[in-house]
DNA sequence: AGGGATACTCGGCCGC
DNA sequence: TGCGGCCGAGTATCCC
């Protein structure tokens, strides 16, 4: 499940593919990936004869910087883009390929697909869904500790579920939020409006700590994550407490604990982790 | 009004 | 071997 280490994985490995290419046309296979515009078939039309010139992030978002349009794309739970040459086979998985003219295709490949694209005429993407309403990202100056404790005490909410809505803070997802909190000591069951300046400063170095070693180490490879070289990441080495419940915590050696937090599975030392 | 919970999108995979 | 139910990111929608 690609959270921002993948898709910042992805995106250098992407500027290395397919700067400078030329559309030539668009074939979607999955037409409910396309979800704006509405009509798909308008999405191939203006896509057609636009050049690549940069591949950015925002959150788990990629932003595709074409001469007038922007493509945003999420990759949810594991779409992955792939350079093909033009004569390699398609799966039953591939979803949407982007034709381009110099006999190469960028592939977008989704077995759940969950993923979207959204196209947006340059400048219009930020004021609109889904770009519209995200917090900082976490490795820029823009994420405070002011700021995510003022976020915090906003909200009786699980300290878990407000890191994973995108608003306080982007990039988080199921892993490394039980990583981030992990690391920062904090259950994450404690209501946010509950923490304290030094708990939010310490969630805050968490957050940055784990993920720009995750950048370092090329993402995670949880399930099935490549990047666009079909690489993986070795983060997966690095986690201390996801998909370790009943295994000795890497601090205290007390069982790591799973449940369910916002409906999602929670993994945390409940020694480490006390509520206080 | 706006926070919060729920539904919805999918198919591999797990357990019975 | 078959099959119902689970999982999950983020948006839309509903409720309070």
């Amino acid at each position: 499940m690609p959270e921002l280490p993948e898709v910042e994985t992805v995106k250098r490995t992407l500027n290395e593919l397919v700067i400078g290419k030329t559309v030539e046309h668009v074939e979607v296979r999955w037409p409910r990936i396309i979800k704006r515009p509405g009509d798909w078939n308008r999405f191939c039309e203006l896509l057609a004869g636009e050049t690549i010139h940069k591949v950015d992030r925002r959150g788990k978002f990629l932003l595709f910087d074409f001469d007038s349009k922007v493509m945003v794309s999420h990759l949810r739970m594991e779409g992955r883009y792939r350079l093909d040459p033009e004569d390699a086979p398609v799966d039953q998985y591939t979803h949407v390929i982007f034709h381009f003219t110099d006999g190469t295709a960028l592939r977008y490949r989704d077995v759940r697909k969950f993923g979207t694209m959204h196209l947006f005429e340059k400048g219009e993407e930020w004021g609109l869904p889904p770009l519209i309403k995200l917090g900082p990202e976490p490795l820029s100056p823009s994420f405070s500790i002011e700021g995510l404790l003022a976020d915090c005490r906003k909200t009786k909410r699980a300290i878990k579920v407000l890191l994973l809505d995108q608003s306080a803070v982007v990039g988080l997802g199921n892993i490394y939020v039980d990583e981030a909190l992990f690391r920062a000591r904090i259950h994450p069951l404690t209501p946010a409006c509950a923490l304290s300046r030094q708990d939010a400063a310490r969630l805050h170095q968490a957050i940055i700590d784990t993920l720009s070693e995750a950048v370092r180490l090329g993402g995670s490879s949880i399930r099935t994550f490549v990047n666009s070289q079909g690489h993986m990441g070795f983060f997966q080495q690095e986690l201390r407490v996801y998909g370790r419940p009943g295994l000795p915590c890497v601090n205290c050696g007390t069982p790591i604990k799973k449940i369910k937090v916002g409906g999602r599975g929670t993994h945390f030392c409940p020694t480490c982790q006390s509520r206080g």
